[in-house]
DNA sequence: AAGTTATACTTGACATAACAGATAGTCGTG
DNA sequence: CACGACTATCTGTTATGTCAAGTATAACTT
């Protein structure tokens, strides 16, 4: 955990922390008050720490209103998943013109990890789901682009918010064994087209899964 | 100009103005006192102001020292020219795949009708400018995927930081007459690779002109 | 004169309280 | 019984004042 040393950042967390559980309602307005009660801190710092959980979309504001956590809708996903394919993407495209063989080394490698953990045990799967989210920040770390990480992580938050593993594994059982693995290779085929390709195919794949979630009415 | 209704988007506009008029230094912190009387609001009102300009990248903000408009580096500027091309790449993607006919007109029309402008004219910079702008957005728009465009417009802010159109342009002179329908006819070519790589480059070429303003020490 | 301490002043961070707008309930009147 | 005005009480918003911490300057000591 970071630093409490802040106001700001003690309602962050605390806001952040209910939100994850999902103790809180979707759909309907949150008391400004109500929550510097529960974060026991002042209004002010409520505030600024909605601003930034808004940002990472994980509220949504209505300006004279308040915020609320959203309603998932199919487009809201679609949406999202959207802005999180273009930077992968462009993740792919960087290492692909970059042609790093150590991060293709590393990753082939951790790739290698995720496609043979054993999904039947379910004890592995909350460390699948950490190695994948290794993977894809390692990814992002890998182009030297530092700003593209900080894009990948707001949203990765919001990801957080359904994380109930089994679901979204399940889905990719297809080809499983050499999923990740026809990933890395693709990206450091030197060829963009094919990484871009492959990256795209990858996350749609995952979204796939979760729209398959939303269906299902996951989402109270 | 938007609402002036609440206090924090008076003092948005009024830090946002100073900002983009250029006149306060780079480097240096600002104090919250000072542009609460500049803005003639409140310090906090100022405070929510300046949250919002640091996740437009306006700002940067050090906990506990303040905040200040960031001195550019090359790297500053790779990296966020970096966001806004996997996006950019992204919504030529998804243009690309939908293949709306209507769109690819409209596009085409405003893509000829940026490639006849005579730069020679100083008056007709600044059009340009806006028509570009423009034409960035309406592709967003077109993709249907209303965050790309929220994010689009969260970056072209601090692309706005450097607007001295002369240089700008001046660069791009040398296939100019088909530049941008090239792009559109790339886009609706209906293979994603082509339409990608063609965004790829155009975007990066713009990056190139800013970065050459950069190195002939454009941004004091 | 140099170094150290004290003090006044600046800053950002924060809490409290006052303000404004909307809503719901209630009381009173037709 | 119905309907309108008033009030109590929510809400977000914002101004004022306070606190702690850091900084520069003055003052004192050796």
């Amino acid at each position: 955990m970071d630093n409490l040393t802040t106001s700001s950042e003690k309602a962050y967390q605390a806001i952040l922390k209910v939100i994850l559980e999902g103790t809180l309602p979707r759909g309907e307005f949150l008391s400004q008050r109500m929550l510097a009660e529960l974060a026991d801190t002042s209004i002010i710092s409520v505030r600024e720490a909605l601003k930034r959980l808004e940002y990472e979309h994980l509220i949504e504001s209505i300006p004279k209103w308040g915020v609320r956590i959203p309603v998932e809708t199919r487009t809201r996903i679609k949406d999202l998943y959207g802005i999180r394919e273009a930077l992968e993407v462009m993740v792919a495209y960087m290492l692909c013109t970059k042609n790093d063989r150590k991060a293709a080394e590393d990753l082939y490698q951790i790739a290698d990890e995720i496609d043979n953990i054993d999904t039947s045990v379910t004890e592995n799967i909350e460390k699948l789901s950490k190695r994948h989210r290794k993977f894809h920040l390692y990814m992002a770390e890998s182009t030297g682009n530092n700003q593209l990480l900080v894009e990948l992580k707001r949203l990765s938050l919001w990801s957080l918010l359904y994380q109930d593993p089994k679901k979204v594994w399940e889905v990719r059982e297809i080809n499983w064994k050499t999923w990740h693995k026809d990933l890395v290779n693709e990206i450091f085929s030197l060829d963009p087209a094919r990484a871009q390709e492959a990256m795209h195919k990858h996350i749609q794949h995952g979204m796939q899964g979760d729209l398959m979630k939303f269906d299902e009415g996951f989402f109270n």
